[in-house]
DNA sequence: TATTTAATTAATCGTATGATTAAATTTATC
DNA sequence: GATAAATTTAATCATACGATTAATTAAATA
C-alpha cells in the first residue's frame, strides 16, 4: 500500500532508510514555507507525512528542533552551490552567473523564497538569528565580495555601496517568487510555462543594467 | 495616570473618542507586523493596549475582525495618496515621484512593509484574498497604468512586459525595508539617521537606470 | 534462544488559545 | 429621578497546542 513507510513499529532491518525522518522534513517544508511556523501544529506535519506526532519529538526533539533540520536539509545545498560559483576564477559573467543562479534555485524550489522571507522578516522569523549566522551572512557576504570585484574590474558602477547592490539583487530576485500567487491575482498573468524564464531574463535585465557604470 | 484610557467602566461622557479602540489598533499594528498573525494572541494585544482582552470581542467581534480593521486603518492613507499622484497630468518624473513616495511611506511607516509582506507571502496571508481585492490589486493596476504611459513616452524600455516591470519596482521598494534588521547584521550597517535617504537614492537609481530604454 | 536496541503507537499532561457571558459602573436620555 | 444605553471587568467555556510517557512490536545481537 504505502511504498514510503513501515506501519508496523519495530526496528527496522538494517541498511532501510529513515523514511519517517525524511517525510517529516518534506511535509514540515511544505507546510512551513506556505502557511508559517505558528501556524502549523505538530500534529498538522505529522498527519501531512502520515505519521504519529510523537515522531517529531523522537526524531528532533521538538516542533523547533524539526524546523531547524528543516531549514538546513533545505539550504545547505543552495549555499554550496553559490560558494562554488564564487570560487570559480575571475570571469566577466560571474555576477549574471551568480543571479541566474541564484533565480533559477529559487524557481526550481518553490518553497524556499518563502522560507527564507519568513525568517528574515522584521523580528518574526522562529530561529533568525540562527538563520541569519548559518545563511545570510555568508551568502551575502559572498555576494558583496563579488560585487566589489565587478567594481574594482570597471564591469558595475563603483559610485554605489556594494551592500546596497548586494541588497538590491537579492530584492529583486526573491520578491517576485514569494509574491508569485499574488502577481497572478493582480497582474492576471497565467501560468505559462515560460513564465519563469520570462521572469528571470526580464529581472536579470533590469538588475544588471541598473548597476551598470 | 494613564492620559489615553479611562480606567472606570460605565457609558463615556459624549464627544470622548473611542481611545481604547485606537489603543487596539496600534497595539495589534505593531505586533502583528513585528511577529505575525499566529504567533500574536489576543491576550497580548490586550496587555500591550493596556485594556481588558474582551474589548477585542466588544469592537472587533473577532481577532480576525481586529486585524482587518487594522489593515484597512493602515493602508487607506498609503492608497489615497498614491492614487492623487497618479491622478496628476502627463508628468514626465511621474514615475519617480511614485517611486519616491511610495519608498518614502514605506520608510516612514515601518510596520506596512512587513504586514504587506505576511499578506503576500505564499498562501499564508490570513486576509489575503480581501488584502489583495481591498489595495494589492488597486494598486498594481494603478502602477502598470503608469508604467505603460511612461512606456509609450518612450521614457522607459517598451520591450519589456509592464506587469513585469511593475513586479521589479514593488521587488526593490519592499524587500529592503522588510529585511532591514538582518540587512544591519548581515552587511553590518549602522543605523545612521541618512541610511533611509541613502537606500532610496540608491535604489530609485538601480530601477530608474534599469528600465531605461 | 535470550537479550538488547530501535521504532511506533495510544494516551495523557499542563497550558494557552479565541470566544462568550453576566455583572458592574457610568453617562445619556426621558 | 427613573430608565436606557454604552463601556469595562472578571470569570469561564471548549478546544487546540507542544510535549512526554509507558507499552508494544520487530529486528539485531549475543
Amino acid at each position: 500500500m504505502n511504498t514510503t513507510s513501515r506501519k508496523q513499529p519495530g526496528r527496522p532491518p538494517s541498511g532501510s532508510e529513515q523514511a519517517v525522518r525524511q517525510q517529516l522534513l518534506a511535509a514540515a517544508r511544505s507546510l512551513f514555507a506556505q502557511q508559517g511556523y505558528d501556524a502549523i501544529s505538530v500534529r498538522k506535519v505529522a498527519e501531512a507525512a502520515q505519521v504519529n506526532p510523537a515522531m517529531i519529538h523522537y526524531y528532533f526533539g521538538s516542533k523547533e528542533g524539526l524546523y531547524e533540520a528543516m531549514l538546513a536539509d533545505t539550504f545547505a545545498p543552495l549555499m554550496e552551490r553559490l560558494s562554488m560559483v564564487l570560487a570559480s576564477d575571475d570571469n566577466p559573467d560571474a555576477l549574471r552567473n551568480f543571479f541566474k543562479l541564484y533565480m533559477q534555485t529559487l524557481g526550481a524550489n518553490p518553497w524556499m523564497p518563502p522560507l527564507i522571507l519568513r525568517e528574515v522578516v522584521a523580528e518574526g522569523g522562529r530561529l533568525r538569528g540562527w538563520f541569519i549566522q548559518q545563511f545570510a551572512s555568508k551568502g551575502g557576504g559572498m555576494l558583496t565580495k563579488l560585487i566589489e570585484r565587478e567594481q574594482a574590474a570597471g564591469r558595475i558602477r563603483s559610485d554605489a555601496d556594494a551592500s546596497l547592490t548586494a541588497l538590491s539583487m537579492v530584492s529583486l530576485a526573491v520578491f517576485p517568487f514569494v509574491a508569485m500567487p499574488v502577481t497572478r491575482e493582480v497582474f492576471g498573468m497565467r501560468v505559462k510555462t515560460d513564465y519563469l524564464d520570462r521572469l528571470i531574463a526580464h529581472t536579470e535585465r533590469v538588475f544588471l543594467q541598473g548597476v551598470a557604470p
